[in-house]
DNA sequence: CTGTATCCCATATGATACTG
DNA sequence: CAGTATCATATGGGATACAG
């Protein structure tokens, strides 16, 4: 654990994995690393929220995205998701315990990039300058 | 910093950007979130290794993908490139102080994976189970 | 050995219209 | 209000052949 080469040893063994994988890193990974999951645990940190909330939060998602990657959350059980019984239906979305954990695993990465974006840019700048 | 609403604020003005966004979650994230880019970070973890050893340790990664990685890697400031004059030639490629705080805030993540991941797979069974 | 160019396909995401 | 269906498109990524 944390140990470099058992990770390494990992992901080697992941490769060529089928549906879902054997290795735990690309398997957090390919469930975070899309367009959206990542931002909407961080709205979701604040408290239960409702589709159309989400929806006014992230203005530029799209209304299909929003649902399949709230869908995603829930299905690997990071999100519950709620249906209130009025009409309209109303449908609250909330981190489960380990949506919050996880949620706590991201915050050096969090702080991270905040740190180093003014590095990133300039490296970037300097890098095409080149060439 | 770290705090919610500041990157929930952040996310917001990231929303609609130009090429190279003003969100640092986002910017990072873009560079984080494709197939491989973390995978060669844990790799390079280990030391500085050549174009060919990182092939034969990621046997799956397509020699296209894997110029393209390091070149963005290394274009982020997060790796460097050293060309040694032989013949043929022969590139390095290692960590730069940077890539190795990024692995730091990695590592949490890398805990929770481990941690989480039966949880993750038995929501999936679950849900798949439903429905 | 390292890297580039080309072609091709799968998938992720968006736009729009429709439904309970 | 929340969600689905359909269509369109962009992009990521692989295979292969070639080059310095």
């Amino acid at each position: 654990m944390g140990d470099i080469d058992t990770v390494v040893a990992r992901i080697q063994q992941g490769n060529g994995r089928p549906a879902e994988g054997v290795c735990p890193i690309r398997d957090v990974l390919d469930q975070l690393g899309d367009k959206w999951s990542m931002l909407l645990i961080f709205l979701l940190a604040a408290g239960a929220q409702r589709f159309g909330e989400l929806r006014r939060k992230l203005p530029d998602i799209s209304q299909r995205m929003l649902t399949q990657t709230l869908r995603d959350l829930t299905r690997n059980g990071l999100v519950t998701r709620t249906v209130h019984p009025t009409r309209p239906p109303s449908v609250e979305y909330a981190l489960t315990p380990q949506g919050f954990t996880l949620l706590d695993a991201l915050g050096p990465l969090l702080r991270w990039a905040e740190d180093h974006h003014d590095y990133v840019r300039s490296s970037r700048r300097r890098f095409d300058a080149e060439a």
